[in-house]
RNA sequence: GGAGAGGUGUCCGAGUGGUCGAAGGUGGCAGUCUCGAAAACUGCUGCACCGUAAGGUGCCGGGAGUUCGAAUCUCCCCCUCUCCGCCA
């Protein structure tokens, strides 16, 4: 959420930088109803301070046992008007906060302006897609014929866009998931491991609710929803709270199932592991302190790249432009990995640095000292990575003529020594 | 799910429908004392909003209500604890 004070401070600043993003913004009507909410807000104040000193006075005379009924009777229009006043008030504020809430963040100034993924500018290329002698096969053919992944099983048991892993499928799955929760460890991440449904409040302070309900699943007869990553549950352990006395920035490290709908992308990435109902994510998490979130955003972002690096899985870093940058987000570098069946890079991880936007909505807020004025914490967050698609990037970039798949060095511990898949 | 207890400031804890933003303690800050520290003593010490300011308004888990006036009374909701039931 932006701040109204800078909203009413430099509006044409405001609308400078959300013009990049393109659409309209109700930039406008906002600063109307500032207006009119500060006018009533007056007169409603005027009221109750009359109705404050007058009160007292009724105080006063009836332990002295005198009559107070005209003042009581004169009261009792005071306080109607206030009530009505009140009403008022609340409508504006709560059309001011729909507003607000419904307005995405402004991009950094350098996020390249653009309409769509095709204007996401290169940042960084790692490693060498191999060459395929053969026309390399696509994941979830390898996961079938290796009788890893199934699909068709899980179409049946659920639904489309899940899946069934099997004996060395689900092994590698489990192993990625150790592997990266380790490695972020070592990197001084605290490991969290969170509920998997959160309440509305909390999809509000990340900024899921109320714009995008119909990409998650909300569990029926409750307010919780499926949460669509890590970041809802983590983010918010912080909500509502002063920080005091911590070392910034905060890390935190969370394996979870992640849920989402889908909704609106019917027809794309419909088969393998690409794009599912449910997949299984690591999550890297960070609070910032407001100086230094950029410098965080770096180093989040090496931090998820690291595992692609011991994974030796060739690699981009892409910065977003506006017109694939998230509603939260203020910046946003996008991990892609190499996909030989696709003969493209594919996202694998997304970090976002995300300013004071979530933390205003979710009221997170920090003090330097004892003294210090709290203010807001700048959170952060960034997939390390999905293991799902990891998966797949994997059977695709190490998979041999015969059909057999190579298990990458780093995570041949985990698999109990196993190098290799085979039928 | 059933029965009960409770949610007050950094924390602990008191609170009569009417000078209660809230006693007392604790913590924090500043000062006195000291070579210095501790102890003791004194003073200060919440947040948000409106306002250039003076100042004002709101906030005692959340919401609604009763009342001239609510931390205090009524209703609904949330959370915590204890006991019982059920359960991996």
């Amino acid at each position: 959420m932006l701040d109204i004070k800078v909203i009413r401070a430099n509006p044409e600043e405001v609308m400078r930088k959300l013009n990049k993003r393109g659409g309209e913004f109700k930039i406008p009507q906002v600063l109307e109803l500032d207006e009119k909410r500060r006018e009533l807000l007056g007169v409603v104040e005027e009221l109750k301070g009359k109705r404050n000193k007058v009160s007292e006075e009724i105080a006063k005379i009836k332990k002295q046992k005198g009559d107070a009924d005209s003042l009581i009777l004169d009261m009792k229009e005071v306080s109607d008007k206030i009530k009505e006043g009140d009403d008022n008030v609340k409508k504006i504020e709560e059309e001011i906060s729909t507003i607000l809430l419904n307005i995405p963040n402004t991009p950094n100034d350098d996020v390249p302006k653009g309409d769509s993924d095709e204007d996401n500018k290169e940042i960084r290329k790692w490693g060498e897609p191999a060459e395929f002698p053969y026309e390399p096969k696509a994941h979830w053919d390898i996961g079938e014929d290796l009788g890893i992944l199934d699909f068709a099983t899980a179409g049946k048991v659920t639904g489309t866009r899940f899946t069934f892993y099997r004996g060395l499928g689900a092994r590698l799955e489990r192993s990625l998931i150790n592997f990266m929760l380790d490695t972020h460890i070592s990197n001084g991440y605290t490991e969290i491991l969170p509920p998997y449904m959160a309440n509305s409040k909390s999809m509000q302070g990340t900024g899921q609710l109320p714009k995008f309900e119909v990409d998650m699943f909300k569990v029926n007869n409750t307010d919780y929803y499926l949460i669509p990553t890590a970041e809802v549950p983590v983010t918010n352990i912080h909500r509502e709270e002063i920080l005091e006395g911590v070392d910034f920035p905060i890390k935190y490290v969370a394996y979870s199932a992640c849920f989402r709908a889908e909704a609106g992308s019917a027809g794309r990435d419909t088969r393998g592991l690409i794009r599912q109902h449910q997949f299984n994510k690591v999550e890297l998490v960070k609070f910032a302190h407001p100086e230094h979130s950029y410098e965080d955003l770096e180093s989040l972002t090496n931090d998820a790249e690291r595992i692609l690096q011991l994974l030796e899985l060739p690699y981009r870093v892409v910065c977003l432009s506006t017109g694939d940058l998230g509603f939260s987000s203020a910046k946003t570098y996008d991990l892609e990995v190499w996909m030989p069946s696709y003969n493209r890079y594919v996202e694998i991880s997304s970090c976002s640095n995300f300013e004071d936007f979530q933390a205003r909505r979710a009221d997170i807020k920090f003090k330097e000292g004892p003294k210090g004025k709290a203010k807001f914490v700048h959170t952060l967050n960034g997939s390390g990575i999905a293991v799902g698609r990891t998966v797949a990037a994997i059977l695709e970039n190490y998979q041999q003529e015969d059909g057999s798949v190579i298990i990458p060095k780093a995570i041949r511990n985990y698999m109990g020594g196993i190098n290799k898949i085979t039928r």
